[in-house]
DNA sequence: GTCTATACTGAGATAGAC
DNA sequence: GTCTATCTCAGTATAGAC
């Protein structure tokens, strides 16, 4: 028998909002991927490299992390799609066509940020629960502000907009990135959901540490 | 004090096969309101007036379980899908816009099979599960060519259709329908989404007795 | 066909040391 | 700032009676 595991390589100190931060990160990327009564905060505090104990001294309970993630989620979200819409009125002017299609460029690109369309889609099924149902109409309602005031999007097209995140959040759910090229139904329809971007979408797809 | 709780009306002796119809629409209706992982057991025999333990006798563990309620939704949605393109052979001939038209008002109309259209979705988002993942992308891909070969729908076609319904699925996770009338934003989206359909969509609204 | 009692495990949270 | 030890309850699953 050896004994079971060596300590740890001794995590560097770091400041509690580094610590913060860095637990949301793996949170989102785990919560996303399991759900939320799917996570433990173990596997968590794993995914983040600190103790189970730890994760829940700085955020209290499981499901404040979890309000904390989401927040976090919609937040970047809302950043993103800020940076693209400032970015082009410096520029020349756009029509709202063409602003659709760069937002949407701009939500492919967020897949860089691990877990975040899932966790957010994770949070809009949980619609029924009583503190995180409330969160996340909340969010959802300002990414449609967004789209709408903001973006100067019509009813109609952010609602079209919102669709097409959403079928491509369930995508990535059901991880058929997984069948491109071996399924030929999957990989149609991925060729479909995604006609220019299907190989940046490819090489960010979201993977999480195993165990189940 | 009173004594805890009389002894329930004696629930009637039922097949088998009776018993497991109405546990797996139970538990449809619970897994799609908390999700795979939020739910229990015994939640589920509660819903469905039995004891945990025997749910867990019928289908062995709660991984069966939630196997056996989405293949059932899947199932369901097939079948019902089927009827709407095979009642339309046999009238005039009609067109792929109408036919895309008469799907999408029966997919509104699944609604009253409790859960069906949330369970999925949480389905969906569980790809990464090592047994429900694969289910999940097998189900999905059954829609998939439904909609191809079967509605002849082209491949954008069945896109927009998904992405739609996709949405629609979101917006009843997030229980918006709750905010219809006192919520401007949320009203405008929802009229937007259901422009004809609003109103038997709120009649049949997805609630499940709650106690998180 | 269905229940009660219960064994067993996993996971959120707390105490307190370093 | 971060860990180890541990309490405690909830939840799956089993045994066995009726």
């Amino acid at each position: 028998m050896v004994d079971a595991q060596p300590p740890q390589p001794a995590a560097r100190r770091m400041s509690a909002t580094e610590r913060r931060e860095q637990i949301v990160q793996a949170a989102t990327a785990v919560f996303g991927a399991r759900g939320y009564g799917g996570t433990t905060t173990d596997d968590i505090a794993r995914a983040a490299g600190v103790s189970q104990p730890y994760v829940v001294r700085l955020f209290g309970t499981k499901e404040a992390l979890f309000l904390a993630a989401l927040e976090d989620a919609v937040e970047h979200l809302v950043v993103t799609f800020r940076g693209v819409l400032e970015q082009e009125a410096g520029t020349a002017p756009v029509d709202v066509e063409q602003r659709y299609g760069t937002l949407g460029e701009a939500y492919v690109e967020l897949l860089r940020v691990r877990g975040l369309h899932l966790l957010l889609s994770q949070a809009f099924l949980l619609g029924a629960h009583p503190v995180i149902g409330a969160a996340a109409r909340h969010g959802f309602a300002r990414i449609w502000r967004l789209l709408r005031d903001e973006a100067g999007l019509s009813g109609e097209e952010a609602h079209e907009f919102l669709a097409h995140g959403m079928l491509i959040n369930t995508m990535l759910g059901l991880r058929v990135t997984e069948d491109y090229g071996r399924d030929d139904d999957m990989t149609e329809l991925l060729d479909t959901c995604f006609p220019t971007k299907i190989h940046s979408v490819l090489a960010v797809a979201p993977r999480v540490a195993e165990p189940w």
